[in-house]
DNA sequence: GTGAAAGCGCTAACAG
DNA sequence: CTGTTAGCGCTTTCAC
């Protein structure tokens, strides 16, 4: 299939391309009748111009590409589409990228700046480990959306998140103030700087305030999947069947803890209380509906955005917002 | 930030950019001597090269688009991560593209075609209707997954599916056979000649050989979201408490409409039987778990990439082919 | 084996 | 207002 350029188009409209590229790109000074003839025959050729050419001749254009990692977590996926109503019109668009769990998300978005010429990063779901060296190289302005790099090696980079380690350390204080004891955690590697290790710490937080601490044993580590989760809690809870309560470091988690304890004969919340983290849709029509630290989706995406926005254009340092998240008790955790 | 060209590489390491060039592309016509040397320059610069100029200079290589439209739905989202594993090396490679629920999917098909060169499109969770004409100028390999075009005006375009309709009925039957007799359906739009229709048709057929009928006013029309589907059931069910099982087109509508049974005080399946399509992981971790008519998610995700390399290669006539679908009772369907 | 040179389709000075 | 022209970074003949 023969497919036209704008050179097709400017013969064909009787123009020159430079016309035709005009109009293309909506600049002012086209006659209103070049212009409508130009449009005329586009429409008419069903001409759409080629992303490649355009792409390389703008290659200093700004775009930010958005990098999320796993294409499975709802979670995810929600803060990236409520990213995207973010981008602005008359600013650098966006390009939603979504990369392998496993993939090195450090190693893409070298590609992606690149290959594709981005002019500022987001990442989305970013553990922050060794690997962050890897982007030692790249001087792009980046946020990390949902972790802080605040005290890290990626310290150069932005970060928007919630206080990680203060809301687990509520999440576990409610559980505690609930009569709950024997609380068991199921999370990931607590090595690194990241979310993860900072939920870890509020969780000692939590138990030290009451001259307590998370017994070892308790702390159940788990890819953040439904089978991962439900397969280390039917273990766990046949180890330790006394533990009364469960605080998960995502809902996906947590939705895979209860279906374990259920199937182990539990009931949840009156034997077991779940708390899970993130606040995903799913949460809110599960049985029993699920508590959560719910984190605020919509300012997450614009404070991200606009901490991005303030380093591409005005060159601003790394800044470390934190936003306000909270405790949703639904139906998954017992009244106190 | 300075961004390497191969031109500097080549500077950097003596040679022409044709070499680097060839290097680049695993060209055998290149000494071990220099392969080596703009390797090492290559990898000391970090280098990527630009893949717009790329996909700009090589407009006519292959490549294929797979448009999956929602990004928040689970089923399409585990059938798009299978897709991309059917990649083979040698051949096309893959953008997945994620476009909004309510975003026309052939108007962006037409972009993608024409701005980004796309060779063969693959067209996850499409609705078939009237706006399909809008497709007609495109004169490419296409493959549609999990609907079926066959007696459409798509049929230009290939299709794997499930039968829709032969499942629909079984699923159905299978809700009669266990005593239920008052059943609602929770659908989309039965227009169209598209899935939904014809699991409605399927509907139908069940009902038919019994000498039955649906019945009027129990056929629900609902958007395939946790809340609409929650919404609707809850209307629905305070309207006709009779019901006693529904069969809803989408695991996520049946979860919907458990949570609403639920609130409603009724047991699921003691009272009602909820059966789904789909088989969403959710599904198996859910409280009941969740009976549905699974798709075969990897079968899709190879044949319509076989299907459309045929069509590629081969210039090949569009087929429709039909996968073998199961119904998978789990707790949600009461015993017979 | 290697390099020089001609574009891919588009945009952006710079002239008219 | 409109057209001419020079590349963007890369691949690819075609010579050497």
């Amino acid at each position: 299939m023969k497919i036209d350029t704008i050179r097709d188009i400017a013969e064909r409209a009787g123009v020159s391309v430079t016309t035709v590229s005009r109009v293309l790109n909506n600049r002012p000074d086209v006659s209103r009748a070049t212009q409508e003839k130009v449009r005329r025959v586009m429409k008419e050729s069903h001409f759409v111009g080629n992303a490649n050419a355009r792409g390389l001749k703008r290659a200093d254009q700004e775009m930010v590409a958005v990098i999320v990692r796993g294409r499975q977590n709802p979670f995810l996926s929600a803060l990236a589409e409520e990213m995207l109503q973010c981008a602005a019109p008359g600013k650098a668009p966006f390009a939603l990228e979504y990369i392998d769990e496993q993939a090195d998300e450090f190693h893409h978005a070298l590609m992606l700046t690149h290959s594709r010429r981005a002019s500022g990063l987001i990442f989305l779901g970013s553990r922050i480990d060794d690997r962050c060296h890897a982007i030692d190289g790249v001087n792009l302005p980046m946020v990390f959306a949902t972790v802080t790099t605040q005290g890290t090696p990626m310290a150069r980079a932005s970060s928007v998140s919630m206080d990680d380690r203060a809301m687990a350390c509520q999440a576990i204080e409610a559980l505690l103030q609930r009569g709950h004891e024997k609380i068991a955690v199921f999370g990931g590697d607590r090595q690194g700087t990241d979310s993860l290790a900072l939920r870890a710490l509020g969780v000692e937080d939590a138990f030290h305030h009451r001259g307590m601490q998370l017994e070892e044993g308790r702390y159940v580590e788990t890819r953040f999947t439904l089978s991962d989760a439900y397969e280390a809690a039917l273990s766990f809870f046949r180890r330790c069947p006394d533990t009364d309560a469960a605080f998960c470091m995502s809902d996906t988690v947590a939705l895979g803890v209860i279906r374990a304890l259920v199937d182990l004969g539990r009931r949840v919340p009156q034997d077991v209380s779940v708390l899970g983290i993130d606040g995903i849709e799913m949460g809110r029509y599960s049985l029993p509906r699920l508590s959560t630290v719910a984190q605020p989706i919509g300012k997450i995406a614009r404070e991200s955005v606009a901490v991005l926005t303030e380093m591409m254009e005005s060159g601003a340092h790394a800044r470390h917002v934190t936003v306000p998240a909270s405790l949703v008790l639904r139906e998954s955790v017992r009244e106190a």
